[in-house]
DNA sequence: AGGTTGATCAACAACGATTGTTGATCAGCA
DNA sequence: TGCTGATCAACAATCGTTGTTGATCAACCT
């Protein structure tokens, strides 16, 4: 599966764009290269800290931003409090755990999820699309093992 | 189409709870019902001010977050800095405007949008499923005469 | 009608995530 | 080697939201 791009090609697009490519920000993509999961801004500087360990968060913040306005990698906001990045650039949706948090990708694609033409939706002009399944994932499921509780029901369902 | 309940049915809501109907209350419970859009505290904190001018921000927070404990709202967080109320009760998704951030409800199902059973995402238990279709809505791009500009792409597309 | 109980308010502080600032130092790259 | 930008530290600020406190007020049950 594409993750995000090889260090190396970063490096290059990094100097194609102007951009010096300092030990700092090859740390970073070595991280994220590694990466399979979705990372805040706080987790790409832990891991990063802990081999560069004098990096401050704001160059991470800074990298990761540079990075996403390259379109390098996505952004991704289900309502954790905190921006995901996602270096998977293949389209993809999103499985979101209730309980614990973590997101999952789903490569699927919905070839019926279209906004109909002429509806409510009139002239809206749709760039991405985006689905985020709510619920509780597989190792949560399996941390209860016979009652089935309700969590919240506050969340947005649609 | 349903929205939120009426302000009788909320009051009696509240009373089962052992919640005070207030004249506060009662006033966020008239702006929401008289609501088609998906208002911020803040904005149902203006419209409640126009009435009561002495309510506090506090007290619409709290009954908001009493509502949406109460399954009466759902919130969404579409990644716009502030969580949304939605007083549309029924399942339905959304159309974000990256322009202008406005978000419009399209109530259209579905049906082939499911997780699939089995592969990366086996035993994952769904209870919501959300749909956010990203782009430009129709007034933003009746806004912009012929060239069609690509803004951004640094936001999650997948 | 009255008393209990909770709601409201004001004012302030705090939170967490993120970004701005500043000035000094350092280093990538031509 | 030198220009230029990156980094760092330290701090403050933002924004949305929630906590606290103490006083006042009012809804609701009896």
């Amino acid at each position: 599966m594409a993750v995000v791009k090889s260090v190396d090609v970063l490096t290059e697009q990094f100097r194609a764009k102007g951009l010096k490519v300092t030990p700092q920000r090859q740390s970073i993509f070595r991280a994220l290269s590694s990466s399979r999961v979705h990372p805040t801004a706080e987790s790409v500087y832990a891991a990063v800290s802990s081999e560069m360990p004098t990096i401050s968060l704001r160059t991470v913040y800074q990298t990761l931003n540079d990075l996403a306005a390259m379109g390098e990698l996505s952004t991704l906001d289900v309502g954790t409090g905190s921006t995901r990045f996602d270096p998977n650039l293949e389209p993809h949706h999103h499985l979101v755990c209730d309980e614990c948090g973590s997101i999952e990708d789903l490569h699927a694609d919905f070839p019926g999820v279209a906004v109909p033409t002429g509806g409510e939706a009139g002239g809206f002009e749709v760039t991405g699309t985006e689905i985020v399944f709510r619920g509780c994932c597989a190792s949560c499921v399996a941390g209860r093992p016979s009652q089935q509780h309700n969590t919240g029901g506050a969340r947005a369902h649609g």
